[in-house]
DNA sequence: TGAAATGTTGGGGCG
DNA sequence: ACGCCCCAACATTTC
C-alpha cells in the first residue's frame, strides 16, 4: 500500500482540486492534512476569517467522511509536523497547491529541502510565471496583463475535475483537535464550505437570465446584491479559479449580444484582476512592505490616531463611509465600491498611511487576501501598479448619491439616519434645524458632524501628494 | 473604478 | 423681430 499526503492550505475543496488529484494518482491511500501553523495562526487576529476557515475545515472533514476519508489536523511548524506525519505513515509523496505569497514561498522552500513536496499551480487559472511579456518581464499595468491572460488557452469544461467518489485514508493516523474558538458570529453572512460556494456560483451564473448578465450595472450598487459574493470562497479555495473561469466563459458564450454579454465579460475581468494582483505580489513581494512606486514612499501622512479611530468605528460623519465601516466590523465583508470609498477617505481625506488601512482590512475581512488587499490599497492610494492618479479623490457624498441612490445602504448600517429624507441621506448636516429634529437625527448629537470638510481635505491631500512628486 | 473647474452651446425670457 | 443675458446642459481641461 502506497501513501501520499495532500497538504491543504487554501484549497478547501474536493471539486477540481489538482493537488488532491495528484496525490490520488500517486498512491493508493491519501492523507488529507491541515497544519495549524503558529506563524499564520495568531490569537485574536482576524477572528472572523479564522472562524470561517475553521468552519470550512469542519465542512471539508464532513465531505471527506462521506467518501471514506477524514481530515487530519496537526499543530506546529509545517516542516516539523509534515516530517513527523511522513515518518509515521511511510508516505512517499506530498502534494499541495502552490501559494505565491512571500510567507508561503519561504515556508514551502524550507519544506521542499527535506520532504518530497510537489507544488501545483492551481491557485490561479494561469500561473503568474506564464503571464509575462515576451522578454519574460512581468506586466505592471492591468490592461496588457489581461490581454496576455486572455490570449492563453482558456480552461476547458472537461478539465474541471469532479470530486473523487472515494478517498481511502489509513485508519491509524492521529489528528489533533480543531480549535473551537473563535466562533463564527451570526452576523457573518457566509456559510463556510464547498457546497455553499457551488450553490452561489450556480445562483450567479447557471440559471435563466442569471445575475451575471446584469453585473455591469449591478456591481456598482451598494444597496443591492449585484455581485457574486464569492470572495471568501476564492480566498480559501472552496471554489477553484478554473471552475469560475469556465463558468464565466460559458456565460459569455451563451449571453445574448449586448449588455448581458458585456456584463459576463466584466465579471471575467474581475477574476483576471484577482490574478493580476497575485502576479504582482509574486513578482514584487516588497509591495507588502512599501509602495510599489518608489517616488511615492514619503507622502507626509498626518497619521492622527483619533481620526483613525473615528474611521474604524464608523463615526466620520459621512454616512456612506460610516455604513461601510460598520458593515465591515460586523459582517467581515463590504462591497468593492465601499472598499474604494472608505480607502479613499482614509488616505486622501484624513491623510493616514494606506498601510494602516490595509492592516485593518486584513483583521476584519473574511476574504482578506494579502495580494488583492494590498493591490486594492496601493491602487486607491495611487502608489501602486496601474494605480489611480494621485488627484483622483472620491467624494463620499457624490459616491453615495450615485451608488446608493435611495440611501437604503446607509439606513441599514447607520440606523440613526433611518428617518432622514432621501435628499439629505448622504449629507444630513445640510438639513435645516427643524428637519433634523423631525427626522430624529440632530447633527452633533444623534449623529456626528463631518469630521473634515471634504473640499478642504481634498485640497490638503493634493498639496501633500504634490510635495513628494516635485 | 473621480471630481471640480472651466469652456461651449443653445433655448428662452425679456426689453 | 432682434439682440442681449442668463443658465442649464453638455464637453473639455485640470487637479
Amino acid at each position: 500500500m502506497s501513501t501520499a499526503v495532500w497538504w491543504i492550505r487554501r484549497d478547501l475543496r474536493l471539486t477540481d482540486n489538482q493537488a488532491l488529484a495528484s496525490a490520488l494518482a500517486q498512491a493508493d491511500q491519501v492523507i488529507p492534512v491541515f497544519v495549524m501553523d503558529p506563524g499564520l495562526w495568531k490569537a485574536h487576529e482576524a477572528a472572523k476569517r479564522q472562524a470561517f476557515l475553521i468552519g470550512g475545515l469542519r465542512q471539508l472533514d464532513a465531505d471527506l467522511r462521506e467518501r471514506g476519508s477524514r481530515l487530519i489536523v496537526r499543530h506546529g511548524d509545517p516542516r516539523d509536523a509534515l516530517a513527523r506525519l511522513v515518518a509515521e505513515t511511510g508516505a512517499t509523496a506530498l502534494t499541495a497547491e502552490r501559494d505565491y505569497s512571500p510567507y508561503a514561498r519561504r515556508r514551502d522552500g524550507r519544506v521542499v529541502r527535506t520532504l518530497p513536496l510537489g507544488l501545483i499551480d492551481s491557485l490561479t487559472v494561469h500561473p503568474p510565471a506564464a503571464v509575462v511579456k515576451a522578454d519574460g518581464k512581468p506586466y505592471t499595468v492591468f490592461t496588457p496583463f489581461s490581454r496576455a491572460w486572455k490570449s492563453l488557452t482558456p480552461p476547458a469544461l472537461n478539465l474541471v475535475l469532479p470530486a473523487p467518489e472515494r478517498i481511502s485514508t489509513p485508519a491509524n493516523v492521529t489528528s489533533d483537535p480543531l480549535p473551537t474558538q473563535p466562533a463564527l458570529p451570526a452576523t457573518v453572512p457566509f456559510v463556510p464550505g464547498e457546497a455553499e460556494a457551488q450553490a452561489r456560483l450556480a445562483a450567479f451564473i447557471d440559471r435563466d437570465d442569471p445575475p451575471v448578465y446584469r453585473y455591469g450595472e449591478g456591481r456598482h450598487r451598494m444597496d443591492l446584491d449585484g455581485t457574486s459574493q464569492l470572495s471568501p470562497y476564492f480566498r480559501f479555495g472552496m471554489l477553484s479559479a478554473r471552475q469560475a473561469a469556465v463558468a464565466a466563459y460559458s456565460a459569455i458564450e451563451s449571453a445574448p449580444d449586448g449588455p448581458s454579454r458585456q456584463s459576463a465579460e466584466t465579471w471575467l475581468n474581475e477574476l483576471i484582476w484577482r490574478e493580476f494582483y497575485v502576479s504582482i505580489l509574486y513578482h514584487f513581494p516588497d509591495v507588502l512592505k512599501q509602495a510599489f512606486r518608489s517616488d511615492l514612499r514619503d507622502i507626509p501622512w498626518r497619521n492622527n490616531e483619533r481620526e483613525f479611530a473615528a474611521w474604524r468605528e464608523g463615526c466620520t460623519g459621512y454616512p456612506v463611509v460610516d455604513a461601510a465601516m460598520r458593515q465591515l466590523s460586523e459582517t467581515g465583508w463590504i462591497h468593492n465600491r465601499a472598499r474604494m470609498i472608505v480607502a479613499s477617505f482614509l488616505v486622501k481625506d484624513l491623510l493616514i498611511d494606506w498601510q494602516w488601512g490595509e492592516r485593518w482590512f486584513m483583521q476584519h475581512l473574511v476574504d482578506g487576501d494579502p495580494a488583492a488587499n494590498n493591490g486594492g490599497w496601493q491602487w486607491t492610494a495611487g502608489v501602486g501598479t496601474d494605480a489611480a492618479p494621485y488627484f483622483r479623490v472620491f467624494n463620499p457624498v457624490l459616491q453615495g448619491e450615485k451608488f446608493d441612490p435611495h440611501g437604503g445602504y446607509v439606513r441599514r448600517w447607520v440606523p440613526e439616519l433611518a428617518g432622514v429624507p432621501d435628499k439629505f441621506i448622504h449629507k444630513p448636516w445640510e438639513m435645516p434645524a427643524d428637519m433634523q429634529k423631525k427626522s430624529g437625527c440632530v447633527i452633533g448629537q444623534g449623529y456626528p458632524a463631518p469630521m473634515v470638510a471634504h473640499a478642504l481635505a481634498r485640497e490638503r491631500a493634493l498639496a501633500a501628494y504634490r510635495r513628494v512628486r516635485s
